[in-house]
DNA sequence: ATCATTCTGTACTGACAGGTACAATGCATT
DNA sequence: AATGCATTGTACCTGTCAGTACAGAATGAT
C-alpha cells in the first residue's frame, strides 16, 4: 500500500459509487456511466463486486450504515445524551452537506429498490430511531414521548432533504434542521 | 363517447402512468413493464404520448398538481384557514394512502430525474408553501413565524413517507401526521 | 354502408443494458 | 529479474431498452 499506487482497493471504489448512486439512483446507475465517470473499467469493478450492481449498491449501502453506526448511532447510546444529540444534528448537516447531498437509505425506500434491500433499509432507520429514543429517555424524557419525537426528528431530516432539493435551497435545509433541534429538547 | 368502450382516452391512462411511476421511479419504468402491467400497448401509448416516457412522466406530473391545486392549495387560499388546514392533513393521508403511496414530486426531486422536471418540482412545494403559509398569516400567526411552520409541515409530510415506507408501517405516517397537525396550530 | 379518424397490435430498429472471458499489466516479495 | 497474485482494459455475449413503421380494427358522423 503506497501514497502513488495508481491501482484501485475496494474501499477506494466504494465512496466514488456512493456518490454515483445517490445522484442517478439504483435504476439511473448504470455501468456505463459508472465507469464514464469513475474512470474505473468493468474489469475491475467486477473484480471487486462480482455480484454486479447490486453487490455495488449494498457495499454502499454497507459503508454508510457503518458511518451512521459509529458517529451517530453508537454516541447516542454511550455518551451524554445532550452531547451526542447535539452532535448528531452536526453530523447530519455535515454528511448530507446543508442537503446538497441526498440519502440514499431514504431515496432507496421510495421505489421498488426498496425491495432488494428491505432489511438493511429498515435497520439503518430502526436502530437511529431506537439510539434517539434512548438518549432522549435518558436525557429525561418520558418513554412514552420519546420514540414518537425520535421518529419526529429522523422523518423530518428526510423530508428536509427532499424540499430542500425539490427547491434547490440549501439555507431551507439548515433553517429546518435548527428548528428541530429546538424543538426536540424543548417541547 | 360511451360508458363501454373497450379504447383508451389518454385521461384514462395517466393514473396507470402514476402508479408504475411510484412504484418503479422513472428510470425503473421501462415501456415494456408499463404495457405489461397496463395492458396498454405501445401503439396506444406513443399515440397518446408521441413524446416518449417523458412525455408521460410530465402528463402524470401534471395531473398530481391539477389534484393539489384543486383539492389543497385553493382551499388554502380561499376558504376558511383553520378548516382549510384541517382539510389539508385529511386529503394528504387520503391522497398518500397512510403512506401506502409516496409521493411522486419528493421521489423525483431525489435524483437525477429532477433535472428534467425542475420547474414542475419546484412549482408544486412552492405553491404548496405559499399556499399553507398565507391561512397560516389569515389565521393570526405572525408572518415571521409561517412560512418557517409552512415549511416544516410540507418537509414533515415528504419525511414521513420515506420513513413509513422505509419501516413498511403504515401507523408511523399517521401518527406522524397527526402529531404535526397538532404542532401547526398550537406551536 | 361509407368513410375519415382514432386507436391498437405486431414487428422491427439501433443503441445500450448487465455481465463474462481473458490476455496484459502493475506491484510486492524474493 | 523472476515469480505470483491483484488489478485492469478490451472485446464480446445475450437480452432489453426507447422509439418507429404501419397495417388493420374500432369508432362516430353522414
Amino acid at each position: 500500500m503506497s501514497a502513488l499506487r495508481t491501482l484501485y482497493e475496494r474501499a477506494d471504489v466504494v465512496p466514488l459509487l456512493a456518490e454515483i448512486f445517490r445522484e442517478l439512483g439504483f435504476e439511473g446507475a448504470t455501468l456505463s456511466r459508472i465507469t464514464e465517470r469513475t474512470g474505473i473499467g468493468k474489469g475491475s469493478l467486477y473484480h471487486f463486486f462480482p455480484g454486479g450492481k447490486e453487490e455495488m449498491a449494498a457495499a454502499v449501502l454497507a459503508e454508510v450504515d457503518t458511518w451512521f453506526e459509529q458517529f451517530v448511532y453508537e454516541p447516542l447510546r454511550r455518551d451524554d445524551p445532550a452531547e451526542a444529540i447535539a452532535a448528531m444534528w452536526k453530523n447530519a448537516d455535515a454528511y448530507f452537506r446543508s442537503g446538497g447531498r441526498i440519502c440514499l437509505v431514504g431515496a432507496f425506500a421510495l421505489d421498488e429498490t426498496r425491495e432488494r434491500f428491505a432489511a438493511t433499509i429498515n435497520g439503518y432507520f430502526r436502530r437511529w430511531i431506537d439510539a434517539l429514543a434512548g438518549a432522549l429517555v435518558r436525557s429525561g424524557r418520558p418513554a412514552s414521548e420519546a420514540t414518537a419525537a425520535a421518529e419526529n426528528a429522523v422523518l423530518g431530516i428526510q423530508g428536509a432533504l427532499v424540499l430542500s432539493r425539490a427547491l434547490d435551497d440549501k439555507a431551507l435545509f439548515k433553517r429546518a434542521l435548527d428548528q428541530m433541534a429546538k424543538r426536540l429538547i424543548t417541547s
